[in-house]
DNA sequence: AATCTATTTTGACACTGTCAAGATTGATTG
DNA sequence: CAATCAATCTTGACAGTGTCAAAATAGATT
């Protein structure tokens, strides 16, 4: 009744895997997907995913692109706060943002930022694309804030964006990976991550 | 002849398969090594592998156990460089000497730090025991660095430790997931990295 | 020499990804 | 409307995985 597409037999199977999908790593994590457990929750046959999806890799390249949307709009969403905050105060905001979204996404985040995709498997074409812009977003940021002067003006912009994303990628990997396990302590680092990064006397 | 244990059957099931395995992973990746190919290389049947390893787990623990020790070994060999270096050029070095590890021991790094043990499976007694003193050479190694001014005063050391280490964990993890492709780029970007964490005033 | 225990093997089970071939269903065209 | 076609789905199959149970073997111990 509702329903404006019902294209063929089942209805939206593509998006009803999809969603299926990112609920089960939500739950069980990425070794708890398999193809077979997936069609069989959506009530399907074993095979019958692979009419829309190539491989079990393109699945998961799916995921990981809704992933990269998501964080693009949480980015985006702080930019609104140009003109309300410093640009200290802006990066400590984005630094929390990104450590609660990769903490709230955690398997979705290792597909995104994972060897599973981008080692072991490959990378989409349409996910390569996404993803790119996703860090050009950063990048961009980057400039605004070394342009404010909390990061060394030596350094090329390039540079900067490549190693804070780095030094703050590495600690939520630390944490989603279990290795880090104190979840209490993940403020207090991260206070620390935004105080050793930016320039002595943009700090307050 | 030269053999001086030969303890049962095979002789040192459990060494020739560790090593083995270690030889597996850094080939093949983690995904390539399972128990079957390996007690097939190694020339025994299926499951002999499993009265020398309860499980797949803690062949994993083990592999990850000889990297710590591995690892310990390149930290404590800069600690000799110690009265010939400023307190910058060490860190300098310390970073360096990380990476190239980690990008050398690609695959073992990853069980070292990954969610394989971690997260997924669960790491043994032992290499809690020899991970946590590896950490603490470095936390101690901080505690050096700090004292000789590279690193704000105000910040407790464990929490230095902890952020600085995540930066260089997530530079490479970057890399050694084949996120960040252009291997060129490590040494400049390991660069910035070291600039962004120290003091301004220790730069040169 | 007999017994015991550590080690190894064979067989089995439940999983996995995915290919090939057939069946079904909706859209398209004469 | 009837016939054709392509998209979608199902069933069957294969090779691979971790690992358990039971049987066989070999070294150490008594």
């Amino acid at each position: 009744m509702t329903e404006t597409k019902k294209p063929y037999h089942h209805g939206d199977l593509r998006e009803k895997l999809l969603n299926t999908a990112t609920d089960l790593i939500a739950t069980g994590g990425i070794e708890n997907l398999s193809i077979r457990k997936l069609a069989d929750k959506v009530g399907v046959s074993r095979t019958a995913p692979y009419h829309h999806f190539k491989d079990k890799n393109e699945l998961l390249c799916a995921i990981a692109e809704q992933g990269f949307l998501k964080q693009d709009q949480l980015v985006t969403s702080i930019s609104e706060l140009k003109n309300e905050l410093s640009a200290t105060e802006l990066f400590q905001r984005y630094v929390l943002t990104y450590i609660r979204f990769a903490n709230e996404n955690n398997e979705t985040y290792d597909l995104m930022y994972g060897r599973e995709i981008w080692k072991t498997g490959q990378p989409t074409e349409s996910l390569k694309v996404i993803s790119k812009n996703c860090f050009r977003l950063w990048l961009e940021w980057v400039e605004v804030l070394q342009a404010e002067g909390i990061f060394d003006p030596q350094q090329p912009p390039l540079r900067i964006a490549q190693s804070s994303w780095a030094a703050l990628h590495g600690l939520c990997r630390l944490f989603n990976d279990g290795i880090y396990i104190n979840r209490d302590d993940v403020d207090e680092i991260a206070k620390t991550t935004v105080n050793m990064l930016i320039s002595n006397n943009a700090r307050h």
